[in-house]
DNA sequence: CCCGCCAAAAGTGTATACACTTTGCGAAAC
DNA sequence: GTTTCGCAAAGTGTATACACTTTTGGCGGG
């Protein structure tokens, strides 16, 4: 059978016309062949794959280094191994697994450094994110930060450990949010996910309740529009969160036994 | 209605396996300097479309809107529509392309919101970044970034479109790569290639002469450790990179989808 | 008893199969 | 002549097939 001979065009510039979804339930009442792909639910199959492995990371019930073969990822979701191959390429972008060229994915390890590297980044946003916020904030935003900070404390009272993880994160992707810019709402997301691995790792005696404390007083200085001391308090509380992690030990180990191999 | 439902594949005769034997070079896992380079989910064919594809874009090849089929990448490559997928799926994280549900790729369109929020990330990062630098900048780091402003001046001078556009935002890259900070520099790598297809939508007369001279400012201000001063010029570089791109609301959407048909 | 070699098992990488959706076009209907 | 409808071509979404790589475990030689 000849090859379907390829069109050669190359460059369309124009878009052709804007058409809209225009759903035609077009159900063909017989003729069913044979497994009716269950496409009608718009969270595609994917996407809830990598929900489901990213909070399992989260909320630690995948430990770092997991390995995460793709069989038996795809029979405990009922799909192929060509999803569950789409997934763990998303996950990996987002760093939250690694991908090694024929040995198949592991949940990631983030190295001290990379730790290092992702605070530093989040000190360069987030200190510009309060900056502008000191400016602009209003009312409402303070009162929906407020109630956001009623939501931690709940949590923290609770010893709802995943759930407080959750809101402490959440609460830098909502400063970041009330600037207006999803570009950037995106970018910290994924670095605050990353975070929660690192915590995860690294994780020593950091009080949850002081990261609360933190986030009311940055809440506070926002309100009255004090860039200078929302700035001060969100640099301190950066600081304070990866200086509560165990960046020192534990890694050395390991690789002095590993080190005669190279 | 029941419909026939000719099936046109009828006979598979033994399509010729590709077999590729010869695995070329078997990479041997050398000195690990820093982080692990597990980043490349396929070192092999994906990785090379996705660089075509983004070179493609970036050098005006490939216009917004044009359509990216996968069966006809797939025959330019000489590889399966799988790969072509992961590739495309790449992009649209790194917001390159657009993917819609039933309807494939194309190219990325990015709006003038869009616009306006990866320069104000950039805008976050890159002050960071030159902050930074006054104070830590070697001798040796000068050096590099002169060796890279004669680069520009080479290309700017030969007319050099496409080499001229990727060592401009080569510049930047550089900045953020002295800091050692690979994660920083990925991060910002994403946003130089998006402000790349950005320009080139948007463009105006930017004049690439002028971005040369606020480049070497820059390397003269960081050179003398005078972190306000580069700090100063780099914020005016940004705003003048984006003030003259034709940012203005030139198309209401709708009266342009509606108003002239041809 | 330990080491290396080889074969089977497990698992990943890529291609292909095929159902379903969208789109384009032509003929029937008006 | 224009609109509508319907089919077929084109294209995407997912599953499966199969080749190749890594791992594992046994077996014989040292």
């Amino acid at each position: 059978m000849p090859r379907p001979a390829p069109k050669l065009q190359v460059i369309r510039p124009i878009a052709p016309p804007p058409r809209r979804r225009a759903k035609a339930a077009r159900v063909e009442a017989d003729g069913r062949t044979k497994a009716d792909a269950a496409t009608d639910p718009a969270p595609t199959s994917t996407l809830r794959i990598v929900e489901s492995i990213t909070t399992a990371i989260i909320e630690r019930r995948l430990m770092p280094g997991t390995k995460l073969a793709e069989q038996k990822i795809a029979d405990i979701f009922k799909v192929s191994r060509t999803l569950v191959r789409q997934a763990l390429n998303q996950l990996s972008r987002h760093k939250l697994v690694t991908l090694e060229p024929a040995r198949g994915a592991r949940v990631a390890e983030p190295s001290i450094e990379e730790a290092r590297q992702v605070f530093e980044v989040r000190h360069m946003l987030e200190s510009a994110v309060v900056r502008r916020l000191a400016a602009s904030i209003t009312p409402e935003q303070v009162k929906a930060l407020r109630a956001h900070l009623a939501d931690e404390q709940a949590s923290v009272r609770r010893s709802d450990v995943s759930g407080r993880t959750r809101l402490l994160a959440d609460f830098h992707g909502l400063l970041a949010g009330m600037i207006g810019n999803e570009t950037l709402v995106e970018l910290l997301a994924d670095l605050l996910s990353r975070c929660s691995l690192i915590a995860l790792m690294y994780q020593s005696s950091h009080s949850a309740e002081h990261s609360f404390d933190e986030h009311v007083a940055i809440v506070d200085a926002l309100e009255k529009h004090d860039a200078r001391a929302a700035l001060r308090l969100m640099e301190e509380h950066l600081r304070n969160v990866e200086r509560n992690l165990k960046l020192d030990p534990r890694v050395p180990d390991l690789e002095a036994a590993l080190l005669p191999l190279k």
